[in-house]
RNA sequence: UGGGGUGUCGCCAAGUGGUAAGGCACCGGUUUUUGGUACCGGCAUUCGUAGGUUCGAAUCCUGCCACCCCAG
């Protein structure tokens, strides 16, 4: 039997496939695009935020009416409370620990891949679609995931954690498409939502305001001022709480007259804040925990090109893993200036992801 | 109190008669499925202050003020 387009063997009508539907430009036109293309197609919407974050934006409402209009089944999901668990109790830990965290990493692992693939998987699905811009190449060992085409749009880093086995059943169809092109399928199919604006920043934060929600879920945090010191302990100027800085932020410290300076580390216990200049932000190495890796075998050593911030560029490193406690070591390759824990490291072999994890420990040279 | 020095944007700092460089900070923007980085743009009608000389001064002269150093 041949495979469809998907890459299962059966005729496209009885391959079913769950959307996930944001209500959304991309994720509707995902869904356009399968059912014309003959197959079972369903949607499923996820309820993610409740009080006191950002309301929903109407998003459910336009999921459901696009779905209605593809004529499609549709399914609602109330994950507000895994969402609160999962992602928003990462995101405001993290911060007490003076890391910074990327929850739209932990959000894919175990929210829009997670828990998502396991009620597609639960309702019949062999596949399970979504909006995100990342290529999808089938081999005879399964599932790859590979950058998209255009570096700039490339979501790829945003995957790195999603388990493998979910990994299986996930297409991007849009990884061909422009904006333009995207937004044109969902014209065409009569949707009204085809000119909504993209979306961006942290969906449950309002721009600008992460620090006040934090405020909210955990008073605990370090927000009280404290000192701004160099590397040797001189005390420079005066922080805003260490829940404003990241390490290698730039801006934000009011300190000038002399050279630029970075923030180089975040001393939680002391409430101080290191900062140094660009040369000692520098770091050679660096080590991650909670390692996913999606190769096939996990060698010992891998030299592999490895991504340590969503819009830096990939650089070379010699990864060392540790299976025992799922963490790796990387001995950096290239200069990368400012890599901050909690920060996610994704490693690619050329254009194919290969896994990743969470940083966690830096060492400066 | 005597001798010397300094006073230019929040900070550092060019500029010594021809009509205010630059850096840092700050602000704004671009990029962006993480408020980082990077990139682009803005940012002193005014040079401690009051007078004077001059066609014209931050740059020369005088008084005053402030700070610093040495002496006492």
């Amino acid at each position: 039997m041949d495979l469809n387009s998907l890459g299962i063997a059966k005729p496209e009508s009885q391959t079913r496939v769950c959307v996930a539907m944001s209500g959304g430009v991309d994720s509707s036109a995902a869904a356009v695009l399968l059912r014309n293309q003959g197959y079972n197609v369903f949607g499923a919407t996820m309820d993610l935020l409740q009080p006191p974050y950002l309301p929903p934006l109407s998003s459910i409402a336009d999921a459901r009416k696009v779905a209605d209009k593809l004529g499609i089944e549709h399914h609602y999901l109330d994950l507000r409370q895994q969402f609160s668990q999962k992602v928003i109790d990462y995101f405001a830990d993290s911060y007490l620990r003076g890391q910074t965290p990327s929850p739209c990493i932990m959000c894919n692992r175990h929210i829009k891949l997670g828990i998502l693939a396991d009620f597609a998987r639960e309702n019949g699905a062999d596949i399970l679609v979504t909006g995100h811009y990342a290529d999808i190449k089938l081999s005879a060992q399964g599932v790859e995931l590979h950058r998209g085409e255009d570096a700039n749009r490339d979501q790829s880093y945003f995957l790195f954690a999603v388990k493998k086995r979910d990994l299986q059943m996930l297409r991007c169809p849009l990884a061909t498409f422009c904006k333009e092109q995207t937004r044109e399928i969902a014209r065409e199919a009569g949707l009204e939502i085809y000119k909504k604006a993209d979306s961006q920043d942290i969906c449950f934060v309002a721009s600008g305001h992460y620090a006040d929600l934090i405020a909210k879920l955990r008073p605990d945090a370090p927000f009280r001022p404290g000192k701004i010191v160099d590397s040797s302990g001189k005390v420079l100027g005066q922080h805003r709480g260490l829940i404003h800085y990241t390490v290698g932020q730039r801006r934000g410290m009011g300190i000038g007259g002399g050279d630029i300076l970075y923030v180089l580390k975040l001393d939680v216990p002391n409430n101080r804040l290191i900062v140094g200049s660009k040369n000692e932000l520098l770091t050679t190495n660096v080590h991650i925990r909670n390692l996913n890796w999606l190769g096939d075998k996990l060698p010992e050593t891998m030299l592999l090109d490895v991504k340590l911030r969503s819009r830096q560029k990939a650089i070379k490193a010699e990864v060392r893993f540790n299976p025992a406690d799922n963490s790796a070591d990387l001995k950096l390759l290239e200069d990368f200036y400012g890599a901050a824990p909690g920060q996610g490291a994704c490693f690619y072999d050329g254009t194919r992801v290969m896994g990743g994890g969470i940083i966690t420990e830096l060492t400066n040279l």
